[in-house]
Parts: C-alpha cells; structure tokens; sequence
DNA sequence: CTAGTATATTCGAATCTTCTTATCTGTGTC
DNA sequence: GACACAGATAAGAAGATTCGAATATACTAG
C-alpha cells in the first residue's frame, strides 16, 4: 500500500510542477472559469494553456463542464489550495530565516572594522 | 511578487516529484538518519540515493549535519510533513469516490436486467 | 451547408530528469 | 603513509517534459 501512495503523491507533486500549472490552481480558487478567460487572464498560449490543462485533468486535480462552446474549469477538491497556501507561508518564513541570516552576517563584517 | 512565489512552489513539487524523494521525507518524518540508514531502509543504489539527497538538499528541504566518517539527514521545516499527510487523506478520499462511483455503475447495471 | 469561434490534439525540436557506472573526496585506522 | 569506509560527484545513455506551429474537433450563427 506505501508504494502506490508514494507514486499518487509524486504524481500529484509532478502534476504541479510548474509555474503555469500553479497558476492555473490559483486562478481557480475562488470557483469555476471559462478556459478563454484563464488564457488571457494569465497570459498563455493557447495551445500550451490547452497542454496544461490536460495534465491537470489526467491528475484530476481539475474537472470541466461544457456549455456550448465554452468550457469552464475547475478545482476538484479545495485542499490543493490549502497545500499552495502552506507553502507560501513556508516561502516567507524561508525568507524571514535568510535575511535574518544575512543580517547577522552583515553583523558579523561591521564588528570586524 | 507572484512570479518568484509561483517559481518557488513549483521548484518545491518539483523535488518531492518523485517516489524515492517521497520516500526519503517519510522516513525523516520521526527525525534525523543517516545517509546509510536511509540507504539500507528503502533499498536504493548509494549514488542514485545520493543524487536524490543532493536534489532535496538543493531546495533546502533537507539539511545535513557531518559526524565523522557519517552524515546525518534531516528535515528542515516538518510542515512539509504536513503537507504529505494532506495527500494522503486526498488519496484516501479519492480512492473511496472512485469506489462509490463503481458501485453505483454496478447498480445501474443491475438495474439494466 | 459555410464560416467563425473556442478548445483540444499532434508533431518535432530543445531541454530537463533519471539511472548506472566509474571516479573522487574526506575521515578513521593501522 | 596505505588502506578501508561513507558519501559525493561526473559522464553519458534513455526517457520524460516543455513549447510553438499546424491541424483537428465541436459547437453556433447565419
């Protein structure tokens, strides 16, 4: 049973590890948009958008309703977003800990003079 | 702002995007190991485990401590922890849609005779 | 039926990842 | 110093991912 876990896991982790395919997730946080509006709205090719959003379906991670012409996407569990919202936190405090680090540094060299 | 967060999460799915990186995070779940331990625990070649280190270690999500003739791995921030426990409930309830969905397909197929 | 709009798919080139084998570096022991 | 051990790195082949360009499909309007 851990195997397979595992390879859902890095399947997932692969499936969003992109910078397109990131923003697309967020894109869709507050609810369901059309495909065209995603493509301006992040600027994208529209075959490269198309590449993107076939990834995400193969994964699951969006589903689409058709309308006509049109084809709206969306998140298929909210708790992606959670995971993206963990790791922008994760980001700062990164952050926090370098320039800190930087700082005592910087510390360091004044002290030297 | 957006740009460099966006880059910063993919670059972190990127390096849990894989089975055996999955793998090496969970075991430094409870602590660190070292590099051998790792090694013997989820049966991996010595420079393919170390490439895997080297990747984890360039995204700073491990760190390492040298002791002698031995390295010490562990995990920089635990929330990543976190983040793999969210996936494995993901997984579980995903599982138990596609089960249900099953079922009732089945029934409906019942239904047909 | 024709034309137009929205989205998906296919193909090929460039780039990145992964694995294996061989080699290198650092540390401890005699 | 010479040797053994733990771990890192380098090189290259095989495979996967990415993108743009072209093409295909599906729906709508007239």
């Amino acid at each position: 049973m851990h195997e397979p876990l595992r390879r859902f896991k890095a399947d997932i982790f692969q499936a969003l590890a992109h910078p397109t395919r990131i923003a697309i997730v967020e894109a869709l946080r507050h609810g369901e948009l059309p495909a065209g509006k995603l493509i301006d709205q992040l600027g994208l090719e529209q075959a490269n958008a198309s590449q993107h959003f076939a990834i995400l379906r193969a994964k699951m991670i969006l589903v689409n309703r058709k309308a006509g012409n049109h084809v709206f996407y969306s998140l298929r569990d909210p708790v992606l977003i959670e995971v993206l919202d963990i790791l922008r936190r994760y980001f700062y405090s990164q952050l926090t800990d370098t320039v800190s680090m930087l700082e005592e540094v910087g510390q360091g060299e004044q002290a030297k003079r």
